[in-house]
DNA sequence: CTAATATATGAGCACTTATTCATATGTTAG
DNA sequence: CTAACATATGAATAAGTGCTCATATATTAG
């Protein structure tokens, strides 16, 4: 017995099952959605747009942002953790760049579907 | 004066401030990013691979998910605010199917991308 | 008309999230 | 060593999110 008692009695049941059994699982339906979870913030877009142009490190991300120095650092590490920037040390300062081809992918197509509309 | 005495004096001023004059303006940011948000959720993302399958009517997209009906309903108010879904209105029976191509086609290169990985 | 069915919506709530503040850690200069 | 600088991190908090519950609206059958 289904918690919202959710039966078939549709019109169409052999379509409704085939779409039922070809559905995501929810490991991939997680997946996916925290990969877009991740780009659908301000900060975390702008994060990424700047680094599309140039490697930085978090001082200059700040300035770039005109974000506090702990906001931007959570964020990276947010970023890091989905591996979608990677750090390089040098020194006592944290060099950061993108580190997913993907995601660039899907940031540029966006960027460009919403320039020329 | 800024309010986090954010002021340039890194190694490589000129393209930080290149960087910082290039970046996304507000809007443009926060455009893209409510795009992404609106894929950044498991059920939003089921309901979207459900209709890159075959238009459904609210009804049968609560079987196939397994969701209550008001759930299913609000997710989808959210997505034809975004103009992500439409409406077609049969009788007393709504079916909803995708209303973006860009969509899609980011849905569909994220997904064969998590799959052959 | 009334009843039944399909969908939509507002309020409430538990949970999450993005920032700030204070402080910790790490690195280099002197 | 100490001081200064760069970054990281935990706690707190305000705002946002997704679900449920109850109810409203819309459409059709009888």
């Amino acid at each position: 017995m289904d918690k919202h008692e959710i039966t078939d009695e549709g019109g169409s049941p052999e379509i409704v099952l085939q779409v039922k059994d070809g559905l995501l699982d929810d490991r991939s339906a997680a997946s996916m959605s925290e990969l877009f979870k991740a780009l659908g913030d301000p900060t975390r877009i702008k994060i990424i747009h700047a680094l599309l142009q140039h490697e930085l490190n978090v001082h200059d991300l700040t300035v770039v942002l005109g974000m506090g120095q702990s906001a931007v650092s959570h964020q990276l590490r947010y970023l890091r953790n989905l591996r979608i920037v990677k750090r390089r040390k040098e020194g006592k300062t944290v060099y950061y760049s993108l580190d997913d081809n993907h995601i660039e992918q899907l940031f540029v197509l966006t960027l460009q579907h919403l320039e020329h509309d």
